[in-house]
DNA sequence: ATATGATTTAACCAATTGGTTAAAAATAGA
DNA sequence: TCTATTTTTAACCAATTGGTTAAATCATAT
């Protein structure tokens, strides 16, 4: 029974290793630390992996996806754009908050080796072009305020991620170091985001 | 002339410290390389500031005190709330472009040590009390839309940080990479971010 | 000038760390 | 059961790294 063994370790160890590397990122990461965390010998780690950058490289493409949700049922769908909105929003935002160590892993990560990034993001086949012709359809329309759709859109990541990104100092400022309130925040803003973008952008119809 | 030496070195060393650390966190820098970078022995580093941590927490606070931008005088300032947020914004998206690199560099660093973080804002005296009065006494004469004073902090830090800190990524998504265009992009923002925020939140009097 | 104290350097050290290796243990096939 | 293969481990290694030390250099004051 090689093969449930063998994929027993190997899946051992990639939780490890995300659990590790997301909360030290590659430099602060140890590999003993990862054989810890998944109780074996750290001699198995390079077994299966060779390398700490082959393990990490592997766990940063695993992350990576998660942090784009799929995004094209929310702009093929034929909804208004207050709906596509309200699922962009709400499905990140849910997305973080299972997940609150996703934003500072990438963006740690992403400023430590942009070019590993560009990788990463050919082969994961990332195509804003089709929410920004979605933006732009919704201009034309006259259901939105005319902008640059890459405005919009980062706006949009901007208002999502950033929260989570700064957790301890947004949480430390604002809340008093109040982990439950700065979590029911977080909750909240999945409206008062989606309220902000709305209100900005929506083009009352005459 | 001691007195004079001893400046310039500890002054070399603390520039030297800064763009190294700044660039690759704690964890990824090393003292070689700041000394390297300064052109001096690496013990003289530490004779000058002993360990790295108490070299990196010299830094920290020096590059802290950075993004926050005399907050102060956009607060007390008796200008239309228009105004304030204008200069909010301007000042804020200038002091990045000047540092593009802090967003990432506190991103970072406030995860890795939240309770070295702690201490540096109590000691720094940050009082975000004195915003919320200030846009709360906006929303009551009914200048601005009615909302959680933290959310439209959070919102407008959101905004301004965000894209430096996620620099690499968006730029490689939205601007084919182009360093200048994403530059121009950013400056871009100084404008169209506050368009965002006043077309939500202005409320037009009757 | 030279004695004194501060600054700077080269050489060194101990601990950490990514990675290897050889042998042991487990597994599967005959 | 016996053999071959795979999986796991303990022990080890070389390189890196933060930090120390003792000697050298520099500046200053007497």
């Amino acid at each position: 029974m090689s093969e449930i063994k063998k994929d027993n370790t190997e899946e051992k160890i990639l939780n490890a290793a995300q659990a590790v590397f997301i909360q030290k990122g590659m430099d602060g990461s140890r590999m003993q630390e990862i054989a810890d965390h998944a109780g074996i010998n750290k001699a198995l780690v390079h077994y299966y992996f060779r390398t700490k950058q082959k393990l990490y490289e592997a766990i940063f493409r695993k992350v990576f996806k998660q942090i784009f949700p799929k995004i094209e049922t929310f702009i093929l769908s034929d909804q208004p754009i207050e709906e596509k909105l309200t699922i962009f929003i709400e499905n990140y935002i849910d997305v973080l908050l299972k997940n609150p160590y996703l934003p500072t892993f990438i963006l740690k990560e992403i400023n430590r080796d942009p070019e590993f990034l560009a990788s990463v993001l050919k082969s994961q086949g990332i195509h804003p072009n089709q929410i920004f012709e979605m933006f732009e359809r919704e201009m034309e329309d006259g259901k939105i305020r005319k902008m640059d759709p890459r405005e919009l859109l980062v706006n949009l990541l901007s208002l999502s991620i950033f929260p989570f990104a700064a957790k301890p100092l947004m949480q430390l400022m604002l809340f008093e170091n109040d982990k439950k309130a700065y979590k029911q925040f977080l909750q909240n803003r999945k409206t008062t985001v989606q309220e902000f973008v709305l209100n900005s952008i929506l083009l009352k119809d005459k």
